[in-house]
DNA sequence: GGCCATTGCTCC
DNA sequence: GTTCGGC
DNA sequence: GCCGAACGAGCAATGGCC
């Protein structure tokens, strides 16, 4: 029997005792459980006691371990699933013990109801993986916590039980905090899940090597597990840091007879997956989660390549290329009621359990494995998993929701232990574990590179490798960039490595780019600072959508979003008109552009809100009702040439030599070219009074570099900077209980304004940034005073409602883009217009107004005024009244 | 057919 | 879209 | 500086329900 152990995860070659997985499936729930569900909403202030379950952001499943896990690793000093006594109990309390091992007699017709598409060697594979290659969840705690004398370095049972059974819990304490260094504060209890939390990061030193161990450059963790010298470090290679080069040492630990838990050419068990998620949510540091998943990587491609897709696709919460307009169409509605089908727990419980726990992840793994199967389940493949995706995101039509509704709650079912809950959050599209595109397409390069190099066998690191691992990166960011498709990436690198990958996967007329991005600045001067020698220009910074658009020699047109969505048929009129306006002999371009919403009678640009209100999907020519204006700034591609590598200068005069403008139709943006400070501002000015957002400013000699928000383009915005901008008193009458990382505190506020004549407060927005983790905890306890039962007669707001209010006490100043008309809050109702209030736009908080009282607030006039005097509101208005 | 909640998309 | 925080 | 993860308003489209 193979060792399972996932410390081979992180490049250790100790083979190290997995525990069974179903620790951390059974039996800390059972704990959490009770918690959860003696346990009202929290923050009530008379709850004093017990009144913060699950608290921290548990980014991983493995934080509700609690005492039981402690026992259980120090019992399980065998592979699984040879269970160590007691854990078959553990289980059976927890209703797992059927599924853990589904003999082959039992197993084949729970297989036929979960799916008719795998096939026989599919079925074979499940059912060998279930008896005996099932790697566990225990293992990856085992290698990012135990370890031989796990005893020392993990928190005790005491602290623990302690944890577990302490009826004041703060806020955000019972489990210890995987990812972001905790909230500073005194109190006994958080002082523990530190400690914790040290030990931990301490265990990984000696596991895989840490980032302090390896730029300290000789903490090297493998001092005693992994003998293997490092390679010297000082030879001179060009673009790599010491890091990178004592990174690159780790990749000869790669061990595949440790990490590969399944046959060759066996669908990759989901299992698999889910632990190597396990084991990266465990850790904070890039370098660790890219080398944990350059190793699990590796392993798929040593063992069932044709998996690689799937595997990436659900590391990234994509299921299909953005431009291919594949969605899963759900949300946390319809999962919590497949969770409540699939483990017959009511919605109410589940929702509540969500308020306090802060991930449906942990919802369902908790909800699951109290949970009692009738059938012994197959094990989870990542291609079926893959595959049922992609079926719930083809449902539409009549009863759709109820059939994908079911598809999700036969997965639930199918799943055990960690898998429950990333099956979850990759549902939910967000792993939230450290992990998105940008490290995955890293870990893609490095382990294509290392397998092409080095295979399965284990090689001296030669002082060449970080620098190619780098440029494998580079190579693999750019190829993505430019061709944004897991599927052409990822089969053209399986077939043929790097080699020439810029050759084969490049930019292509009608597959989007990813766009370039700008970085926001707070004035001129910090732009004259940044471009010191530099030369740059200005544009202005239209408000509208981005639109990339692709005219093809072949006639067609297409037309990207700015997240690659395909919004070709939202755009009819762009489609027709466009080909008219090339210069002649032009066959193909692809041009960079703003689509602003456009009155053709007042010739004037009309504001975002406007643009909003057109029709999305199959529009008709004749049925445009909000004409739009193009505003081209670049030009990626012209006459079958690649534009994106040459400077902004070149590309702006293909841009030139491109299209014929149009007044009113295609218009290249406004710009201006000067270093004189004074110049610059009138030139912001000038931009502001013309009804846009601001100012984009670009250097001059930078290429285009798609997705980065590249400080080659900066964004000027009036707002961004100290004194300027619209700035709000408004008081905060509610608030939701926040998620993921704000689990524990709240994560977003109500905000009104106090109506004098009407004696009322008025909602006006909502908000949810500005706050540090600092500052949520202590509005957490400071607001838990004024919590009152239910809203106020005089509090008027919309949908939906907080889940706590307020006694109206508290006045922020808060700062936003925009004033826009509102549908839903009821700030300054039917003044600018009737039945409707006012809201803003990109709200986050300045700071917290202790000599302001709740009556203080800005008024509905002065609401009124602003919306009518905003540039873009006068701008149109004024044009209208012509 | 109208109303509602949900979802995904735009601002990124 | 804005902002915070870890590395 | 990069990357990821919290969170905003508000629109149209969708599907369920009456």
């Amino acid at each position: 029997m193979k060792q399972s152990s996932l410390a081979a995860f992180l490049g250790s070659k100790a083979k190290r005792p997995a525990v069974a997985a179903a620790v951390q499936a059974s039996a800390p729930q059972d704990a959490l459980q009770q918690k959860a569900e003696s346990v009202p909403a929290k923050p009530s202030p008379k709850k004093r006691v017990r009144k913060s379950p699950a608290p921290e952001p548990a980014k991983t499943f493995q934080a509700e371990a609690g005492p039981k896990l402690k026992r259980l690793r120090k019992a399980g000093d065998t592979v699984q699933p040879a269970a160590p006594e007691g854990i078959e109990d553990d289980m059976a309390a927890a209703g797992l013990s059927g599924s853990r091992s589904p003999t082959p007699e039992a197993a084949p017709q729970a297989i036929a109801s979960i799916s008719s598409t795998q096939d026989a060697d599919h079925t074979e594979a499940i059912l060998t993986q279930a008896e005996d290659q099932k790697p566990s969840s225990g293992a990856v705690l085992a290698s990012a916590v135990g370890t031989d004398d796990g005893a020392a370095t993990t928190p005790s049972a005491s602290e623990a039980s302690e944890t577990d059974e302490d009826d004041v819990l703060e806020i955000g304490e019972a489990a210890p905090k995987p990812k972001t260094k905790r909230a500073s504060k005194g109190s006994k209890k958080e002082n523990a899940a530190p400690k914790h939390k040290k030990a931990r990061l301490k265990q990984g030193t000696l596991e895989g090597g840490q980032l302090d161990a390896e730029s300290d450059g000789d903490g090297e963790g493998g001092k005693k597990k992994n003998p293997a010298k490092r390679p010297v470090l000082d030879s001179k290679v060009v673009g790599v840091g010491t890091k990178s080069l004592a990174e690159a040492a780790h990749h000869n630990t790669f061990d595949l007879s440790t990490l590969g838990t399944w046959q060759a050419g066996k669908p990759v068990p989901f299992a698999f997956l889910a632990d190597a998620f396990e084991a990266i949510a465990q850790e904070s540091g890039r370098l660790v989660i890219t080398r944990l998943l350059v190793n699990a990587f590796r392993t798929v491609i040593a063992l069932t390549p044709q998996d690689l897709l799937p595997v990436v696709y659900l590391c990234t919460g994509q299921i299909a290329p953005s431009h291919e307009g594949i969605e899963l169409g759900i949300g946390d509605a319809i999962l919590i009621k497949a969770l409540s089908q699939a483990t017959g727990k009511s919605d109410a419980i589940l929702k509540q359990q969500l308020k306090e726990s802060g991930d449906l992840g942990i919802v369902a793994t908790k909800a699951r494995s109290t949970q009692r199967t009738m059938f012994k389940m197959s094990a989870l493949t990542v291609p079926f998993v893959f595959k049922t995706f992609r079926d719930i995101a083809s449902m539409e039509g009549h009863k759709s929701q109820e059939r994908k509704r079911e598809l999700i709650s036969k997965l639930l079912t199918s799943s055990k232990d960690n898998e429950t809950g990333y099956i979850m959050r990759a549902l939910q599209g967000k792993l939230r574990i450290g992990l998105a595109e940008q490290t995955v397409l890293v870990a893609l390069a490095h382990a294509v590179l290392l397998q092409r190099e080095v295979g399965n066998a284990k090689k001296a690191v030669d002082a060449g490798l970080a620098n190619r691992l780098e440029e494998a990166s580079q190579s693999v960011k750019q190829a993505y960039s430019q061709c944004p498709s897991y599927d052409d990436l990822i089969g053209t690198l399986l077939e043929h490595g790097l080699e020439n990958l810029k050759d084969r996967v490049h930019f292509r007329a009608g597959i989007p780019v990813k766009p370039m991005l700008a970085k926001p600045t707070t004035g001129v001067s910090e732009v004259l600072n940044k471009f010191e020698d530099i030369e740059f220009t200005c544009e202005y910074k239209y408000d509208g959508q981005r639109a990339q658009v692709h005219l093809m020699e072949n006639g067609k047109v297409s037309i990207y979003s700015r997240n690659a969505e395909n919004d070709t048929s939202k755009f009819p009129d762009v489609v027709s008109v466009l080909p008219q306006l090339l210069r002649p002999g032009v066959t193909s371009a692809v041009l960079d552009c703003e689509v602003v919403a456009f009155d053709r009678g007042t010739q004037q640009i009309r504001p975002f809100q406007v643009l909003t209100t057109r029709a999305r999907k199959d529009v008709k020519l004749e049925d445009v009702k909000v004409h739009v204006l193009l505003f081209a700034f670049d030009c990626l591609f012209l006459n079958g040439d690649v534009l994106v590598e040459k400077t902004l200068t070149e590309r702006r005069k293909a841009l030139e030599s491109a299209i014929e403008p149009r007044q009113g139709v295609l218009q290249v943006a406004t710009s201006k070219t000067s270093r004189d400070l004074a110049e610059l501002e009138v030139f912001l000015d000038d931009s502001v009074a013309a009804g846009t957002e601001g100012l984009i400013v670009k250097t001059l000699d930078s290429t285009y570099e798609p997705s980065k928000r590249s400080s080659h383009w900066l964004k000027l915005k009036k707002d961004y900077m100290e004194g300027a901008g619209d700035t709000f008193d408004v008081v905060v009458i509610g608030a939701w209980h926040g998620e993921g990382k704000r689990t524990g505190v709240f994560g977003a506020f109500l905000l009104a304004i106090y109506d004098d004549d009407a004696e009322e407060y008025q909602a006006i927005s909502k908000i949810g940034t500005g706050f540090s983790e600092v500052l949520l905890k202590e509005l957490a306890d400071s607001l838990r005073e004024h919590i009152i039962d239910s809203p106020r007669s005089y509090y008027k707001f919309g949908k939906p409602e907080p889940h706590v209010w307020f006694d109206a006490q508290k006045v922020w100043e808060v700062k936003a883009a925009d004033i826009s008309i509102s549908p839903k809050h009821q700030a300054a109702l039917g003044l600018v217009e009737a039945g409707k209030g006012i809201s803003i736009r990109f709200p986050r908080l300045v700071r917290v107004r202790d000599d302001k009282t709740a009556e203080q607030t800005t008024s509905p006039e002065q609401l009124a005024d602003m919306y009518r005097n905003q540039a873009a509101v006068n701008h149109g208005k004024q044009a209208a009244d012509d």
